[in-house]
DNA sequence: ATAGCGCCATACGCAAGCGTATGGACATAC
DNA sequence: GTATGTCCATACGCTTGCGTATGGCGCTAT
């Protein structure tokens, strides 16, 4: 046992991998400069992890596992659905996790999605179980499930757009359209469920 | 003069680089990676380049003042704002250029805006100017300014985000959510048109 | 035909980054 | 108090990619 309390674990490599990848893209998520971001040498990197490719693996599932579970949990408790998406649209654009913006991390996600093969396949789970909560929801708002599908999917796909311009432009891409499409689809929604019920 | 028509052009090595960003994202971008995919070698880059800076500087304004310029140009004479603007949008998800899928090189740049600060200052240029364009032709359509400024903005981050989510699903991320936005956007600046006479 | 120029090949030095090998400090077990 | 295991430092070899230096080939002009 240690008893220090200053020895890493493998969870602060991966916390401090996240931060990088928010920042600079997954090129900046390099053994050496992590090392040095925490102080220590490469030493301590190759005694937790097997090699670089087992961090950035460790990083997809600890986005998978608890970033992701963890925005639906914090809207889950709410009564109405559009009550629920409009927490979630806000948590989506705002959340932190252990100091880094969660936003940026998605970003950052994506670009690497388009070049790595592990993690396109975490990000299509990750977005096909968003996507269907988000229809879900909809369909319980009122919208007929066809239609609930391709709103969910036209919302998330703003999302991500958001989410891709806010690294380049953090003050013009704003929420407020994202807000907009939301709420117009729910009212939408709301239509819908007077006209049938 | 040269006879044999085999020599290289500047624009030649541009054209290579895209098809790389597209395919790749700009750390695919590569000296020695181009000049092999050229049947060249290095001495030839580096007579037309001064360095890699350079080509990625010539990169982003091929980028802004002809692809960019090429879209709106190719919708700007049908008759009306609604033609013009499905029109855009189909060019904007389909358009091809020297044999390089345009969507697939707008995720890319993107990507590579959030880490260089040219890049990053052509995107908000390029953006700003198609949002206004768009803008505009909505309010053509209808719409009010306020209005038309939030829908565009809105129409142009779920673009953004189908740029995004192409690259690593190119199937899930259809243009069917995008149409839909924009034909609801229509719609509503239709009838927003006819109340107001 | 020869001098010059456009276009490219080859060869080098340099830096960054990965992975490995080895040793050392420090705590715990006994 | 010594042995063992945890956690990390240091040093090395290797690859990739950048930029430069230098030379060579073919065309063109005169």
């Amino acid at each position: 046992m240690m008893a220090t309390g200053q020895a890493l674990t493998r969870r602060d490599w991966v916390k401090a991998a996240l931060a990088a990848l928010a920042e600079g893209g997954v090129e900046a998520v390099k053994v050496e400069r992590l090392a040095r971001s925490l102080s220590v040498s490469k030493g301590s990197f190759y005694w937790h992890f097997k090699d670089r490719g087992d961090l950035l693996a460790a990083l997809l599932a600890f986005w998978q596992d608890e970033l992701t579970a963890q925005l639906i949990e914090r809207s889950a408790d709410l009564p109405t659905p559009r009550q629920r998406l409009e927490t979630l649209a806000q948590l989506s654009l705002e959340a932190e996790s252990e100091g880094v913006n969660v936003a940026e991390a998605e970003g950052a996600l994506r670009a690497w999605a388009a070049q790595d093969a592990a993690a396109g396949h975490g990000c299509r789970l990750v977005d096909q179980q968003r996507i269907d909560h988000v229809a879900s929801e909809l369909a319980l708002a009122g919208l007929a499930p066809a239609e609930a599908e391709l709103a969910a999917r036209a919302i998330y796909l703003t999302l991500l757009g958001i989410y891709a311009a806010r690294r380049y432009t953090p003050e013009l891409a704003g929420d407020a359209p994202f807000r907009a499409i939301v709420a117009i689809v729910l009212d939408a929604a709301a239509q819908s469920s007077a006209r049938a019920g």
